[in-house]
DNA sequence: TGCCTTATGTTAGGTGGCGTACAGACGCGG
DNA sequence: CCGCGTCTGTACGCCACCTAACATAAGGCA
């Protein structure tokens, strides 16, 4: 067995592909219902930077949907049908070795977009995407993103800086992941994380991080328990915190400083 | 002294910064006025990839610069001038961490474009872009990059394309960071070299190899070594020769496929 | 030709993370 | 509230790669 599998939540039936559902012909559930009234394309930074006027157009496209821990958003070399604009869920760009172990390349969240390859032209990648923390997202039909992209300069501007952020996160993990300890890289993970959600809290297994990160689950457990040991942060079964953020952040490499800062850069957010 | 620190070749006198210089300033070389007669901006991809109507425009602010060892294109966080397109040149991005140690992020030969930022708005990047092979490139002042790439044209399709396909190696370089052997990600190294220049022998030590995958010289003495000893390679002081390249593709990693594969896919190149 | 810089070869010892195996403990569902 | 599946803790051997130091040899240059 290759060094991180893919954990059994994400092999069977527990994995699911978001990709192809047409949310349309599903009977809309009552607490998908009850968040279209509170949310707001607005809770996605690069959505939120379009005025009025640019973003209106694309307002009858964007559709909100859940998304599930677990759920595959694209699969290597397959045709992405649909753009991801997170506001609260956390997607994870990975690519998985012939070997099945896996490495993330980046993760996503509200800072920005799932799908970079619809407007670029390639329409697929050989990476996957896979939700990591559950929430929403809206959605854009890839025709609907494709056209957009080439007649709204505005859009198309902070796609741009955003596809320039996403080369700096990945460069970094590729630095990351010559150089720094584990230790540095789960501090800056969760940072990283961190950044994304609201709550100062996660919810997911050891094992899962082990393989956001390509390694061990082992080597998490014992990278946390140092961490928790330093009072940066605490677990239990299946959740995360982090207590204290400032001391988190000495422990993590300089990726992490690299990285927010870059984003906050070039999109103003963060 | 850290893992890979930068080889005293680009630490001093020998270390050149381009970025700054105004070619039209010097007297033309007569090696570079010979050079101008026989070669032609199609020996990029990119370029080559333009019809003429498209590339019409351009030819006038397309400047053909000798790119020597060492010289470096850009350096972390400061302005770019121009942005280049390699003929016979190989330039490395690289991320040089605060303790010294250097990572390759991606290389970019003949089938690329160095300096993605001036399109994508950020002007800047954390990280540098250092010339490993000799040779030739067209570079293009900001200005008019930036210029022609918001006509929504050609050359916006192609940039965008391997734009993408850059994502793709840095992503893959990632992935091998984390869970390849040093022997694989030189061969992975030494094939897309291979696929840049148009000779089967590098003109390059093993310290600077090892600055590139950001290992240890003595790390790649022992890989280049036996891989000397299958018969995939030969090499002697300074240079390496690839004797046997379909022994080298099985030494390899599947990064250096994919990345390829999807080179092609994108560009139609390489 | 012979020197001297610089590239490559070799060794010894240390360490981080891996492979494997298993024990304990949490907490959900019956 | 009990049981069992799942998550977490721990341990041991192993290996790739690292740190450090030094030997040898190639080849440019005087």
């Amino acid at each position: 067995m290759p060094v991180s599998t893919i954990p059994p939540v994400f092999n069977s039936d527990a994995r699911q592909s978001v990709a192809a559902n047409s949310a349309a012909a599903k009977p809309k559930s009552a607490s998908l219902a009850a968040a279209e009234k509170v949310h707001s394309p607005r809770l996605n930074y690069l959505l939120s930077t379009l005025a009025a006027a640019d973003i209106e157009p694309l307002l009858p496209h964007l559709e909100l949907v859940h998304l599930r821990l677990g759920d595959m958003l694209y699969e290597p070399n397959t045709q992405l049908q649909y753009a991801y604009f997170p506001t609260s869920s956390i997607v994870s760009l990975h690519y998985v070795t012939t070997s099945g172990a896996s490495a993330e390349i980046s993760g996503v969240g509200k800072e920005g977009m799932v799908g970079i390859s619809l407007f670029t032209g390639g329409n697929t990648t050989p990476s996957s995407a896979m939700v990591h923390t559950s929430g929403y997202a809206y959605r854009l039909e890839r025709s609907h993103l494709k056209t957009e992209f080439n007649r709204n300069g505005k859009l198309q501007q902070i796609l741009l800086r955003y596809t320039q952020a996403l080369i700096t996160q990945v460069s970094q993990t590729a630095a990351c992941n010559r150089h720094h300890s584990v230790e540095q890289q789960l501090s800056r993970w969760l940072l990283l994380t961190l950044d994304r959600i609201s709550s100062g809290e996660f919810v997911l297994t050891q094992e899962l991080v082990a393989n956001m990160l390509g390694v061990r689950r082992e080597s998490v457990t014992a990278a946390a328990a140092s961490l928790q040991e330093i009072g940066c942060i605490s677990y239990r079964r299946g959740h995360i915190s982090v207590i204290n953020r400032q001391d988190l952040e000495k422990c993590a490499c300089e990726c992490y400083a690299v990285v927010r800062k870059e984003t906050q850069r070039l999109l103003g957010a963060n």
